[in-house]
DNA sequence: CTAATATTGTGAAGATTTTCACAAGGCTGT
DNA sequence: ACAGCCTTGTGAAAATCTTCACAATATTAG
């Protein structure tokens, strides 16, 4: 693949957004799909799904429209879903509980390989196959087990403390579930998942008609 | 307010974290700030934090900076924060347990009035001072309860069968943590949480990294 | 084989968002 | 009061993203 033009985030939400429907089409048996119907069960235009399509190659059939499968296929190539990432999820509360029952990842192409947390009284738990472990421990189990992802489920007055063990162990990628922008280098890729921010959104959006009634 | 201009989605996304910035700053007793030293909290530029507040107002002293208790105040207001929400909470499972358990909501400016399931074995459970309820009851329980905002955590199976409920109440608007797009009438503000999208954003950005050497 | 129909891929236009750069203030020290 | 310094607020420029519109091309029917 190896395209070296800039890809919007926009344009990767979308993407990944692309994927989701073509499994669902996949599921319902269906063969091919025109953007003009990717665009329906999206929220975007038939023009916009042909474009960013584009940017990666040409995958459709003039006439025709695009083949589920095929577009599946290569959308996973795309976004890094043609291999196993290995990732460990720190913070064994609630919100790490709800994720690693939820189970997705595993049937996605994520392997969570270890469990950290500080919280000594629930160090040596058992969670699924894994034993939760202390953060101390994260540089070494982190070479050892080949930990690419991190996926951070830890309150905002852990992640200072927590951080300074990821950064040491030269992981590629956060999952952020901390209210808080973090502090990295450049090399780590850091993507937020954060529950406020789209709240406090929602009652912007909410207030807006109030007030322009 | 009443700003009748349409203000970016990412505009508003920065607006709640410069509150978070200057919620920090309030607790390290810090009384003014520059657009400078926002930005280096957050991950803008000092005339991208200047450009957003300008949307709605001129908060800031020339050669001074912006008031931080001011500022915080008043983006409050911007963000709708200066009244409370009434939220209902539709999936009683492990993220619905996160979310309620976590209790940001109170401490912010959400109310979280009533919680429904549409599995028998968890009706009539207890959570924090609430009991779940069946999801056949969910019209008449938001009606009573003035409930505004939905924060929808189940399962992208039973999404359908919940919304037409959701649909018939008139909520007003919904936090989505099912991986899908919700289809809504115009009037629904909807806001999606979504980590699967955020994880492929990642393996994205790292497989980027790995293909462009 | 030709005509009719469908749908992609893509330059160009249009819209939006971000960055630049600087005049206009406002504070501090003398 | 004045000089020197700092920082905002904002038009204008630059960059980015989305939409438009249509030539290119594949399929189907006759």
């Amino acid at each position: 693949m190896a395209i070296s033009r800039k890809i919007s985030e926009s344009a990767v939400r979308r993407l990944s957004l692309y994927l989701r429907i073509l499994e669902d089409l996949e599921r319902e048996g269906q063969k091919t799909v025109s953007s003009e119907e990717m665009s329906g069960r999206s929220a975007t235009t038939a023009a916009q799904v042909r474009k960013d399509l584009s940017l990666f190659g040409s995958f459709g059939k003039r006439g025709l429209g695009y083949d589920v499968a095929d577009l599946a296929v290569r959308l996973r190539k795309i976004l890094g879903l043609d291999r196993r990432w290995r990732v460990a999820l720190v913070g064994a509360g609630r919100i790490g509980s709800a994720l690693v029952e939820y189970g997705g990842f595993g049937e996605r192409s994520y392997d969570v390989v270890a469990i950290f947390d500080s919280d000594t009284s629930k160090v040596g738990a058992r969670w699924g196959g894994l034993r939760v472990r202390d953060i101390s421990e994260f540089v070494t189990v982190a070479n050892d087990e080949g930990v690419e992802i991190v996926i951070l489920a830890i309150p905002v007055e852990a992640v200072p403390s927590v951080m300074e063990h990821v950064e040491e162990a030269g992981v590629r990628g956060i999952l952020n579930f901390a209210p808080t922008k973090l502090k990295v280098s450049g090399e780590v890729a850091v993507k937020d998942v954060n529950m406020v921010m789209e709240l406090e959104a929602l009652s912007f959006a909410l207030s807006q008609e109030d007030g322009a009634g």
